[in-house]
DNA sequence: TTAGTTTATTAGAATGATTCTAATTTGACT
DNA sequence: AGTCAAATTAGAATCATTCTAATAAACTAA
């Protein structure tokens, strides 16, 4: 969990992340990890770009939100079909997901237990556990 | 879950999900509930019905399994971004995904508790809970 | 049945998110 | 400053899905 108190150098975040530090990551990272956990979408990540005078063309925010991924500093989220969320807090937690704004929320992860899961094909390991409650609006 | 010993009636099924019992739904109901559990992508429907000398074309197959989730024959998932599955087993179960293989696999429902659940909004309720745990084979 | 009405099916176009391509620019290091 | 690898970009390409509007099939009532 980041935090706008302390600044956070991000030329240094994506120097570790083994990537150059060029303007477009820079203020991308900016953007993700400046104000704390935020769920995006690549086009939102983009259109709010442009917003900011200098302008990150579109694949370059999906090239740049894949790196981020798989050094570790985002996590993707799948919660419908035909669009992914990034999600800027990568330890263990799982998601509240509102169907009908499409808003996403973050659940602590350390409340859910699985017991008695299947025994895994040699060789096999988890890679994670996605854990989506899906909410909808009561049209009563 | 079907069995295939005794036979399903398929026109009886369409027809108490509200729909009129057509070739190219008693077509894929019968390719879907016949032998029991499945997970299809509408492509695989589509080129599987092909294969059967009458062919059903890809919106059909997108209407009709959308109309059989609506009706609760199916349940759609998401296991990764752009594509959807639908799974023939409706009752409360969850997930095991092969990220190699793409395969996925049923686990039993009742073995999941999640504690210390955030309180919702008002009005808001949860409709459904989806836990997909993602499998990654070991490259040792 | 047959006419009339509603509901389905379909091919192909349209959409929307994402990825690819190939050319240009930039960053890092002599 | 010169070189080379890495990054950025516009625009084209792709892929799953949805839409459109025309044709066909199912239902209902007489």
């Amino acid at each position: 969990m980041h935090n706008a108190v302390e600044a956070i150098d991000f030329a240094e975040l994506v120097r570790q992340a083994g990537l150059r530090p060029t303007r477009q990551r820079l203020s991308l990272a900016r953007q993700l990890f400046m104000d704390g956990d935020r769920h995006v979408t690549a086009e939102q990540l983009h259109s709010e770009s442009l917003g900011q005078g200098f302008g990150v063309s579109l694949a370059t925010v999906y090239n740049t939100l894949h790196q981020f991924t798989a050094a570790g500093l985002l996590r993707e989220l799948v919660v419908d079909a035909g669009r992914s969320y990034f999600d800027t807090n990568v330890s263990a937690h799982h998601h509240l997901y509102f169907e009908d704004s499409g808003e996403l929320r973050d659940v602590p992860g350390d409340n859910v237990t699985i017991e008695d899961l299947p025994a895994l094909p040699d060789g096999a390991e988890i890679s994670r556990v996605d854990i989506i409650i899906r909410v909808k609006n009561n049209a009563s």
